[in-house]
DNA sequence: TATCTCTATCGTCATTTAACGATTAACCAA
DNA sequence: TTGGTTAATCGTTAAATGACGATAGAGATA
């Protein structure tokens, strides 16, 4: 649909943590403060590639950030960008 | 997925704010206290059973109230609901 | 070098979502 | 009671999503 950019931004942002299992990797990274896929898998009652297509998404809302470390992937929030989206969410909705 | 309730309760809040359109009604609403669906449908570009459509799923998540008045539906914003939500991502999230 | 580990991507499939027009139901007003 | 609004719902269609197994590629390690 057509409407302005501040609206697509934050229903994306919306978007990305609209799913459980997006959620809960969220609430883990928090927890563990960075960790690689293979965790994350060993958590999650999901496919390793279920759980990376989860993590593309989240990467590409810009929330998290992945860092390839030899054959594993390390991820960690971005939480100057976490925390920037949930005000502006916050502020938009109050 | 099978997931805490606490993940499932805020994924599904988010899904329903992940839509620009659904954004944008819940901003006018926030303008305009209260207000008709005829008059969502004069503002956004899209057809009437569309609106409809997104208002629902807007009820559904809580954040939207609908008082049938007559032939035509008020809708108004839970703002406890709204707020209670907000802070409850925002807990979980920081 | 050969093998092993880790993760991203591909292909597939079933389900859900978003959009529309048409219809229906409820209510007001002539 | 008939006709006009208003909005929810139905039926349909195209596109997106979520899940999986299989595969590929990048790096470590034997």
């Amino acid at each position: 649909m057509k409407t302005s950019n501040l609206n697509n931004e934050i229903a994306d942002f919306c978007k990305a943590l609209g799913h459980p299992a997006r959620i809960e990797i969220l609430r883990h990274l928090l927890t563990e403060d960075k960790c690689i896929c293979g965790r994350i898998v060993e958590v999650l009652p999901l496919a390793q590639s279920t759980v990376s297509q989860h993590l593309k998404i989240l990467k590409d809302s810009g929330v998290v950030q992945g860092e390839v470390d030899g054959p594993k992937t390390c991820y960690c929030i971005d939480k100057k960008m976490l925390s920037g989206r949930l005000s502006e969410l916050q502020r938009l909705l109050t």
